[in-house]
DNA sequence: GCCAACGTTGGC
DNA sequence: GCCAACGTTGGC
């Protein structure tokens, strides 16, 4: 079981969006990072829990939990010219860009803030907490899911 | 293979 | 809206 966190712009795509959806289950489309993609195409397994976080916002930080529901596969928006996230690069028979099926699990009770994390020396080692971080996917270990999950 | 220019992310 | 940090692109 691995742990993740997967950041969106609530004005994009938030969790409440998530938790509306037929069956409470979406394809984590857009990404358009090679690492972030490795991730999802080679790493993340059916069950492993991930933190919803909201970036770009008002109150930046964790909202929700959510599992894996579908491993890795090509992301289908790349070969759509009329998506915003079209890559002509990207060919069905050899996709550059793969995402996930996420599933909504639950919200957390209030919102565990990036400021907040900071607070915590026990969290410096998080790399959503490094300088410069930008990267939209991210593991999270054992220690510090559950560490943040005790601050709930 | 170097690196300048450019685009994006995302906190503030 | 600003801007630091970083990734990508493309000329050479």
């Amino acid at each position: 079981m691995n742990y993740w966190l997967m950041k969106s712009e609530p004005s994009e795509f938030s969790i409440d969006d998530l938790k509306k959806r037929p069956k409470q289950k979406e394809a984590w489309d857009g990404v358009r990072n090679y690492q972030a993609r490795n991730m999802m195409r080679d790493e993340m397994k059916k069950g492993d829990l991930v933190f919803f976080y909201h970036s770009n916002c008002d109150e930046p930080g964790i909202v929700g939990i959510m599992t894996i529901d579908k491993e890795g596969y090509p992301d289908h928006t790349a070969f759509d010219p009329d998506d915003k996230h079209f890559d002509p690069k990207s060919y069905p028979e050899n996709p550059r860009w793969f995402y996930v099926d996420v599933k909504y699990k639950r919200k957390l009770k209030r919102t565990i803030s990036l400021s907040e994390l900071r607070d915590h020396k026990q969290l410096k080692d998080m790399k959503l907490l490094q300088k410069g971080n930008r990267l939209s996917i991210m593991p999270v270990s054992k220690k510090e899911w559950n560490y943040i999950s005790g601050l709930e």
